[in-house]
DNA sequence: GTCTATAATTCGATAGAC
DNA sequence: GTCTATCGAATTATAGAC
């Protein structure tokens, strides 16, 4: 008791309390990836966060709900890390070799997000979770398409490709790699299977420079 | 029973029986598929096959046995295909995209039996399937590399890539196309969603020719 | 089919911040 | 005084056992 009332005063300024909200988002990020939507408890969330189940029902109306900001809370952190590495400035492969480490680095990091923003894509439900999964994680693809687009108007990309794909290419590369990371290691002469970022690189060197023979440096 | 008996006559040479073998691993397929591994049963398998549970145990030791025989035959055709397909002649890029539709055409015209393979390779259980499954598809792999490698001691593809990255580039884009097909079409300014083929050959447009700026046609 | 355990959701009240 | 975070208890809903 004493404990909450000391809690109560640290939060000095914005309208709603940030700490309880941000450790409850991350708790049932955790509980989510562990145990599967329907094998997740609204009540082992609540207790792992140190919270009411009720307090847990104020903040987010439901367990779709909750679940749905796990996962939107995920995309808008990659958001902002493309955002810095889209900004900088530098010749368009090294910026490339960046966003493309970065984005592995960043599911690999949050493996169990990742994981579990995997298995939602694949259920194809037509409920509302999938419209607004894919509302959110498009606005991230939106933005390196754009990117691309960008580039090639000033004539720094190949101005005959289609950006969209591209921008898959460079995604499914990551995801197929963090995806079945376990068993690459057991292809023969496969020698990244348990360096993501080397691969994530030679990945930039394979879509930027082309397998077409006429390379000149 | 009569049916039986002449397909039985027809096989004059090979130690086990081929028709009813084939007709199991088809109705395996589907059943392992449509149900999972612990869903299906053996008697539904047997049934669906139109074969006595015994026989089933005759021609496959186990149920895991049966497992692994679905997938072993499911890349064994596709490395038929891979065969055709890399030794034909002609100009590189041509012979890329058409192995990348061919390889797009094979998963999604085997979608059950390619969703039973993905599952199968996400729970990295260390049992004797997975080092089957690991063994059976790299097999392809190496295929692919090899031509790879091949075509750069050639001078026919570019020399400074590895080689095995750029087989795993090509097979990502196929497979992560192939796992979110349904929820792509909810991508804004995404034209290929429901177009496998074009979609195919894009991805060999960026891959064989680079997003590097300096093309000449 | 009822019974029961488990889990989601709602209600009413309290306490501190502005 | 209103607003919001919090809680404990009460209320459904559901799934599995018998």
């Amino acid at each position: 008791m004493a404990k909450v009332a000391t809690a109560h005063e640290t939060r000095a300024f914005e309208t709603d309390g940030i700490p309880a909200r941000e450790r409850l988002l991350a708790c049932a990020a955790s509980i989510f990836a562990k145990r599967g939507y329907a094998g997740a408890s609204m009540a082992e969330i609540a207790a792992e966060a140190d919270i009411s189940k009720s307090t847990v029902f104020h903040h987010f109306g439901s367990k779709r709900a909750l679940y749905l900001a796990v996962i939107e809370t995920a995309a808008q952190d990659f958001a902002a890390t493309l955002e810095t590495v889209l900004e900088k400035t530098g010749p368009l492969d090294e910026r490339l070799v960046d966003f493309q480490c970065q984005h592995m680095g960043h599911i690999l990091s949050n493996e169990l997000v990742t994981d579990l923003v995997l298995r939602e894509l694949q259920k194809s439900q037509s409920t509302e979770s999938v419209h607004l999964v894919r509302d959110v994680l498009s606005a991230n693809f939106m933005r390196l398409v754009d990117f691309i687009s960008e580039a090639q108007s000033q004539k720094l990309l190949n101005e005959a490709l289609d950006p969209s794909v591209a921008a898959l290419t460079l995604i499914s590369a990551n995801v197929f790699f963090f995806q079945h990371r376990k068993v690459l290691k057991h292809l023969p002469n496969f020698d990244y299977a348990d360096r993501p970022q080397p691969y994530a690189k030679a990945v930039i060197d394979v879509i930027f420079h082309g397998l077409d023979r006429d390379r000149s440096e």
